[in-house]
DNA sequence: GATGAATGAGTATTCATTCAT
DNA sequence: TATGAATGAATACTCATTCAT
């Protein structure tokens, strides 16, 4: 008997496989991975722990639909923001909105994030998952880019590495840690800097941040 | 009843009680910590299950310790580094030997890091335990960086903004994930940045990295 | 993570959690509370190791139903004989059925008595059971004893003397222990003190005991 | 190689497992055997854990000259009143004293009394420990009784019952557990009781105890 | 004799997964 | 499909006992 799981067809089945995921992403949003059990899963979906493995294999098959899910959501703004970017641009004021964009994102995201890259670490597929949604991001925003005229040289890199800066500062700014910085300056900074990093020279009068 | 640890005196018993704390940090860096059992921490340490408690309250405790480990092997060059620093100083050199002496130690901590880290989102011990690493790591070095002039304005936030920088380029370059990035020009973006972060004007004709 | 235990509701669901009670029960009185582990009592009520956790929150939770049984095997009959006590009664021949009753209720339960009471020593909470359970027999048998005009004075004290009385009494005589005793004599001396501490004066001359 | 303790000869060696004993004695008493480990009792011994099995076979052997030295304890004053009877004597007067006796070993040994008697349960030889001494005490009791011409029939009968009823109201007097019992009533019932099963009548004008 | 570090079998408890209904 | 009771392997931790020093 090859183990097999439903896809479910019926309106009341994909919803009910959606509360289990939901679940599962507040759940592991709070708790993490290992401190999350499939029984509490199912009591916060309101499904019996026996239907979870309608729906699922196993507790990693509903690992990785969060993560599917959290991909998506991450995703989504940020093509958007791109798609809808018009040329001439104000670089530094186009810094500064996706600034603040990946900081909402990051609000609303930060603990479902930590807890799956939590995983990256030791589950090959999570880790797979995350890398392919970094491939898709930048080189979509990097295509962008150089179609536009902004960025000519080492557009890759480039979008790549300012991924990376806004990635920690959103980290850093979300949960405010040490009370010896000014996140506020710093975020001047890293615009600043991500300014400077598209071949911009940011103009530092402007202290409209 | 009192829940004692040896504090153990003899050298045997302080051989012991390390060759413990290695195992705990291969095996939480190969396998995370919640893939690994206290048992298989005892074997590898070529001991049995019941000293392991002799030694350590709990599976928890090992944790602390391989933290506490990792912590010091990171921090101690870093602090060399910039306790050895001279002025005048070349900003562009430096700033190199620094993103050099940052990948080095990623290279043979990144594991481990990776490891640790993923339970900062749920072990408020070890979350505590890394933002007290920044901030003596962050604190330390602008001072340094103040007293010889290097830095005057948003030190601190320059100096953690950096740090951070260095982080996740250093995590992106050891494990050199992304086919379509040259990580090398990617470094020097990151010196560029850097050197400039500093206040310093990046030489661009200067291709030595 | 609260820990709760199932209600049973269902049939199937109630005889399951008695009978792991059962083999407490059993498994208490023949090994005692400490020589007895759950792989036993789940093995000996023909259940997995698990599901006994889904009946009781530990194994201490299985000691509490076990002595709860106790209590109730151990009041009942005892409530019952008093509750059917009619006036005028005959002093001695009371006194001479309420022993037989306890030495029955002993012969059946005296393992299981011993084992919890065992307990008593150093489980506070099993001891709060014991007196609780001494205070209602004593007080319903005084109250009963002076509604009738059996006892007027010092009731309370006289009834629970009798328990105590009835109680070493019974225990020696289920185990018969001492050889140079007479266990028949004995018991006569116990009927005799009795009949004298309910105020009443035992013809010696009746040896129908 | 056949398994044997060291039967001490030197005094510091006798001293050294005196101090073993009375450490388990201690403990025993106030946790009870099973919460008692063998750590515990070489750390209250002053001695290492090592050594204790330089003088005890295993950690049953502790128990058993602690219940022993217990035995002793309990025994010799009894021994020592009843020697020193004198005749012609004073029936209450004697029942009074044997009374107060008996509260005050009980007093001094309850707890350990409660530990090893916990343990007959399950443990053949505690428990003929137990019966032995029982044995020794009522037949001695009984002989000088009998030789002294105050008991006639059933002279080991009617000790081993006043053996037993003191017992009980000394472990009751002791806890004074039930608020509901004025327990200095309850202790001239049992005088009362006493006297009467030696065969004299109490003279009830008798409020002196 | 004496130490206390070391052993490893034993135990309560959890939890992903299965299955009778 | 759906339920939730049932399974049993896995795991952290304890402790009587041994043994190298």
């Amino acid at each position: 008997m090859p183990k097999t799981v439903r896809e479910p067809q019926q309106e009341r089945s994909i919803e009910k496989k959606n509360r289990i995921i939901s679940a599962g992403y507040e759940l592991f949003s709070e708790l993490g991975y290992y401190n999350t059990n499939t029984a509490m899963i199912a009591k916060r979906a309101g499904v019996s722990t026996g239907i979870v493995y309608g729906y699922f294999r196993d507790k990693k098959d509903i690992l990785r639909e969060v993560t599917a899910l959290y991909m998506t959501r991450i995703a989504i703004p940020v093509f958007d923001l791109f798609d809808n970017l018009s040329v001439p641009f104000q670089p530094h004021t186009f810094v500064k909105e996706i600034v603040e964009l990946v900081l909402a994102a990051h609000k609303e995201n930060a603990k479902i994030h930590q807890a799956l890259h939590a995983l990256t670490h030791t589950d090959e597929e999570i880790n797979a998952q995350f890398i392919r949604l970094e491939d898709e991001i930048t080189l979509k925003i990097a295509a962008r880019l150089k179609e536009t005229g902004i960025l000519r040289e080492d557009a890759n890199e480039k979008v790549h590495f300012a991924m990376d800066i806004l990635q920690s500062f959103a980290h850093e700014y979300v949960y405010d840690h040490h009370e010896y910085i000014d996140y506020d300056r710093l975020k001047k900074l890293v615009v600043t800097s991500l300014t400077a990093l598209a071949g911009f020279r940011h103009d530092s009068a402007d202290t409209s941040i």
